[in-house]
DNA sequence: TTCCCAATCTTTATCGATAACGTAAGCGCT
DNA sequence: AGCGCTTACGTTATCGATAAAGATTGGGAA
């Protein structure tokens, strides 16, 4: 029923050969037999197998792209960035969901690998580059981390400064006023590392004393922001700040404060990370540190497609984009 | 530097057919020389080259997934859900995003098909069904459509019931004493209508009257929850209760009944549609009518792996998810 | 006229795997 | 011994396309 080559060629008496480089344009035909076999490939409704192209040629144009969570709208957005920049260089994209296990990441990588895409994209769940490293070596294909890095692996990253994003929050903190400031962190990644020492640095610049008990944990094991901020609630001397490793986290711990009949931004500033969509929408609009997700995905996408063109390996780039604040009414302090 | 089933046969002194049965658990070869075999592959650290194996077997184990926004979170869920499920029958899943743009659409599937894909899964943007028709014709692949119908197409599909949507939004506003009440609507496809349908069922069965300018459209040509709900506003008869097409628009208005100094629910009773992660941390929590999103994508990819798997072509299934009502603060009206 | 060359098209081999069929050895049975 | 059957492995063709090299033609230069 779909029409190859081969059908193409019987029709009009030449060789497969012939409208094989017809329809790639090539140099080698002549004008009119071009034609001939563009007319009646559209007749047939001719699509190129690209898996028959892909084994000889052992280009796909795909690119893979591997992340923890789908529905966690950074990942979402990081995508679409990715995706778009990709596109207009001929690619496509193929996206799996790891759900952050580091065995099903490598599963799903494997698949991509077996099926000769020609790229990868990775926010990884991996505990270290040991293992991509090898499989990289092995396959030879370029690759770009996202989001995460990982030790032992040379590949190209690209990330948001998370040490800026702790500064920045912290900063405008305490620029409204704040002074007791407690930090609700994030799984052990690197990302909740970089965060909590841009905190941890910008209150000792400030001369302010990270107490006992301010730093907790936020989505490990199951924590939500909800739960840590009650914990923070019960301390003797209550927070008058709070970031948060994510706007998530913060939502959480905007409703706890809330429920505890406080007031937000006058008793407790709030301020998270992300800059999702719903932001603005929140029982009190959430200031957050944007993490510039599109922008990510985009230069992402970008390097991707110059180390695949360069056919020689380049030397592994490390992209660092700059934060930005957006203030609302959860940190805005009136007077 | 990849090894291939040639290397192993010439390490072992086997043919390659021999390689290749002992590999995929035929009966055909002894258990030793399986145990060599399996040896070898795992010393060499052999992956099965997909293209190739595809090309002959014409299976390549991927479905693709076309939707039309990654960033929103109902098709996230879906996403997830299908995956799943079309996973644990041993297949992986190719998700691209068409922006909503039929024209993308159709470049996307068409790759996806070149690509030999064994299923589709389609949230489509397109209006009708003809040129899925045609093109599913002549690949002859089993396609389950997800949330939107598409005329003239003998597909599966797996949608939620929206005119039950919008009834049981319109009877729980009804039951909550509102009797004015509005609809913002959502783009012009078969969801929107079907909502809409509901909510003048319910109304009518109720014998309350649908006001002049009470249908707004919501999300039609950028304008949003917000600005629909200012219109709302401006009628000499201010509704008491609004329907809203979904949970984005619903915040947005709710936004907008805040600003203009009334209260959610005493004065303006609210529900949306979905049931999106964030509902229960808006402004005021939000009562929604749950899509079961994560339902349609396991039913989905359910039935998807059940269409592969039977060769033969089977009559198209239609499964209606039943909505879900979730009531919060934003409806609530005490007394 | 003869030879060469450019333009155009064809032939053959290949990518890596599998389907379908072929074959050799070993065994039991009559 | 001779026949047939089973077991285990091998040979050949094929999937649909492309790379590389070969073949044909007409026209112009020597």
């Amino acid at each position: 029923m779909v029409a190859r080559i081969k059908d193409i060629a019987r029709d009009l008496g030449v060789s497969s050969m012939t409208v094989s480089k017809a329809l790639r344009n090539q140099f080698d035909i002549s004008e009119e037999t071009r034609k001939r076999v563009i007319k009646r490939a559209e007749e047939l409704g001719y699509q190129p197998n690209l898996v028959a192209r892909g084994l000889v040629t052992r280009r796909t144009y795909m690119i893979g792209m591997v992340i923890p969570d789908l529905s966690h709208s950074f990942f979402a957005q990081v995508i679409k960035g990715a995706a778009k920049r990709i596109k207009s260089h001929g690619y496509h994209v193929v996206i799996l969901d790891s759900e952050g296990d580091a065995n099903s990441e490598m599963g799903q990588i494997e698949t991509l690998l077996a099926h000769n895409i020609d790229g990868l994209i990775v926010a990884s769940a991996q505990s270290n580059g040991r293992w991509l490293h090898r499989t990289l070596g092995k396959n030879k294909i370029p690759c770009v981390l996202i989001d995460r890095t990982l030790s032992g692996l040379k590949a190209h990253y690209v990330g948001v400064d998370d040490v800026e994003i702790g500064a920045i929050a912290t900063w405008h903190l305490i620029d409204q006023g704040c002074r007791r400031i407690a930090h609700i962190r994030g799984p052990a990644i690197s990302n909740a590392s970089g965060r909590e020492q841009g905190y941890r640095r910008t209150m000792a610049e400030h001369d302010l004393e990270v107490l006992p008990g301010y730093v907790v944990a936020g989505q490990h094991q199951g924590t939500t922001g909800h739960e840590a901020m009650v914990q923070l609630l019960d301390l003797s001397s209550r927070p008058d700040g709070v970031f948060c490793y994510d706007d998530q986290v913060a939502s959480g711990a905007i409703t706890a404060i809330v429920e505890a009949g406080l007031n937000v931004p006058n008793d407790i500033a709030v301020i998270g990370t992300g800059n999702v969509h719903y932001s603005s929408h929140l029982r009190v609009p959430l200031s957050t540190v944007d993490q510039r997700s599109t922008v990510i995905g985009e230069t992402a996408g970008e390097l991707l497609a110059k180390s695949m063109e360069a056919r020689t390996t380049s030397r592994p780039e490390r992209v660092l984009i700059t934060p930005r604040l957006v203030v609302r009414e959860s940190s805005l302090r009136r007077g």
